[in-house]
RNA sequence: GGGGGCGUAGUUCAGUUGGUUAGAACGCCGGCCUGUCACGCCGGAGGUCGCGGGUUCGAGUCCCGUCGCUCCCGCCA
């Protein structure tokens, strides 16, 4: 204790009655009864109520009446335990109260631009005045939470002998994933450092200096699109050792997330966590991240509606579908239809099978008579989507995601953890036409499937694997390629030629030169992690200080304009268009 | 880059088919109140209906534009 205090407002118990104490905090509330004042005082233990009585004190009385709302106090008095009537058994510290002697005002406090006791308040003025709204009870859940997942992995870690070893912020561009965030070099006019997306090769190369289990809680940064579930600036447990074992890498992951789920929100999960190949998870769930606490998966059709006489599925190189547990209206289908529309799909036929028997359908009639019943089931819909494969599993698996959460399918009791295993080496970028790495151009394809990097990318598996939990990407990690050679036909697979390979990599390039042991690791968003333990709905609540979606931070006004001369130092001359400012 | 939703008091929201002076709750201010704990009771202040334009006798409501927030698609190795 400091001398500001000698007792804790969440502490006193029956026990301390008679307890001549100082107390400090916030004034959670005030109630005036004209005689008596009752003041709850607040501070981060739980809250006291304050009696104050101008009949023994009326000086304290007289401060007292003058108190609002989250004005900071120091109390000085009596614990005395209350008496039966009067007990509140709602809170800890309900049996006993203050009777306040003496009472000091040590901060005043104006109104609140908003309730602490308000949900649903604009996320702009919580973020504006983010030091009020961190003062919530649900946010000080969350941070604090976040601070004992923390402990946790560094614990776990450090008891498999993981040495935590910091990376450099100001690292170096590379074009490859997400856009860079970008730091004007002062000593080097007109060159940049970027912040790091991750410290992918760091790791790798501390690795490859022989610290052979590394770890860090790293911060990375995406210039991409926040979301409700992604931000521009992450933490991320980093996770790399030499000599790798798929199963230690699993079974570590696996203790620390019970672990995480046990003591922070007395949830217990039994791992080992079930394995899906992801070809498997892209055709049943129709994503990488499968929400599976509901059903309604995605069922193949394509082979069975070939010979159809709708032409769409005849015609198509994939057809499939799903069971919706709701018989739709026309108007709902329509809706279903346009959102489908907007995510790419060229229609979405159904089936709507009645509860009375009927079935009504734009195409039932063009199918083989017993499909759509052996598919079907009375008070259901069929929904389908034909394009190609890509397409089809992206639609139906949103389509299913809506429909689960709309429908109200999924058990919020449930914990479902999977590994997503046998994941895709390479990704068609739609844009350009190529492709590139699914992960990163790191990672060790496998043995067997390595020549089709060449020939058929699509067929092209990578050692790496995801954790998803609940619909969630919570960790994802692979075997890295240890070989230069490798590396540079991996690079030059994926359009980097040597020239490009040597300027961007060389250093990696290198490294791996010069006695690169195997080596591999994880990385597991720690924001991603908190905002399942909490289900909560925006990753922003797990942040202290988070900004918007596009990278504005209310509270300071970042990102913000600089003074001529500080560009000037930089060698930077903004475009006439550019510095524009809110 | 694209699509959806939202924008009314300090806050959260309601506001009918376009119709009188735009309401409620909480908060705030004043008064009363010695056992409340979401204290109670009485009274009061508080509004550029995001902004601009249009239609109309009349617009919070309809139309167009714009700004902001939010959710999603793209993007996110």
């Amino acid at each position: 204790m400091t001398g500001w205090r000698d007792l804790h407002c969440g502490e006193a118990r029956p026990a301390d009655a008679g307890r001549a104490v100082t107390l400090a905090g916030w004034a959670a509330r005030r109630r005036d009864h004209g005689g008596l004042i009752f003041i709850d005082l607040r501070d981060e233990t739980g809250v006291t109520q304050l009696v104050v009585n101008p009949e023994n004190a009326p000086d304290a009385a007289a401060i007292a009446r003058d108190v609002r709302n989250e004005f900071v106090l120091q109390a000085s008095g009596t614990i005395v335990q209350r008496t039966p009537e009067t007990v509140n058994p709602r809170m800890p510290t309900g049996e006993i109260e203050l009777r306040v002697d003496t009472l000091r005002v040590l901060s005043t406090c104006p109104p609140l631009p908003f309730q602490l006791d308000e949900e649903n308040v604009d996320e702009a003025l919580r973020q504006k005045y983010r030091w009020i709204d961190l003062r919530r009870d649900h946010m000080q859940r969350n941070i604090r939470i976040r601070a004992q997942l923390v402990r946790i992995i560094r614990e776990e870690m450090e008891r498999d002998g993981f040495v935590d070893i910091e990376t450099p912020i100001l690292w170096k561009p590379t074009p490859e994933g997400a856009r860079d965030f970008v730091v004007p070099a002062r000593l080097q006019k007109g060159k940049f450092y970027a912040l790091p997306q991750s410290p992918q090769i760091a790791k790798q190369l501390l690795v490859i200096s022989g610290f052979e289990r590394y770890y860090q809680i790293a911060r990375c940064f995406r210039d991409e699109d926040p979301r409700a579930d992604r931000l521009q600036e992450l933490t991320q447990l980093d996770v790399e050792m030499a000599f790798p074992d798929r199963e230690f890498i699993f079974a570590l992951m696996e203790r620390i997330v019970e672990r995480i789920w046990r003591e922070c929100i007395g949830v217990q999960l039994s791992p080992p966590f079930e394995r899906l190949s992801y070809d498997e998870t892209m055709l049943r769930y129709g994503i990488d991240r499968p929400d599976l606490r509901f059903g309604m998966e995605i069922q193949e059709a394509t082979e069975a509606t070939r010979g159809s006489e709708f032409s769409v599925f005849a015609n198509a190189p994939c057809v499939r579908y799903i069971l919706v547990p709701k018989e739709f209206s026309r108007a709902e289908l329509q809706a279903l239809e346009t959102q489908a529309k907007s995510w790419g799909a060229k229609g979405l036929a159904y089936i709507v099978f009645r509860a009375d028997g009927a079935v009504s359908s734009p195409i039932a009639k063009f199918l083989d008579q017993d499909l759509p019943h052996r598919w079907g089931q009375a008070g259901h819909t069929l929904l389908f989507v034909a394009d190609e494969e890509r397409m089809v599993a992206k639609v139906l698996g949103l389509l299913r995601l809506q429909l689960g959460r709309d429908l109200d399918l999924i058990d919020d009791s449930r914990w479902e953890f999977r590994w997503i295993v046998d994941m895709a080496a390479a990704e068609f970028d739609e844009q350009t036409g190529t492709w590139h790495a699914a992960h990163h151009p790191f990672t060790r394809p496998t043995d067997e499937t390595l020549d089709f990097l060449k020939t058929d990318p699509s067929r092209a598996r990578a050692v790496a694997y995801d954790l998803v939990g609940n619909g969630i990407e919570l960790a994802g990690g692979s075997f890295r390629i240890h070989e230069p050679e490798l590396q540079q036909q991996v690079f030059a697979n994926l359009g980097i030629g040597p020239e490009e390979q040597r300027e961007k990599f060389g250093f990696l390039l290198d490294a791996l030169a010069m006695g690169a042991p195997p080596h591999g690791g994880i990385a597991s968003g720690i924001d991603r992690l908190l905002m399942a333990l909490l289900a909560e709905e925006r990753i922003r609540d797990t942040q202290a200080f988070p900004k918007n979606q596009v990278g504005y931070d209310y509270m300071t006004g970042a990102p913000s304009d600089l003074p001529p001369e500080q560009l000037d130092e930089l060698g930077i001359q903004l475009k006439p268009q550019a510095g524009t400012s809110r």
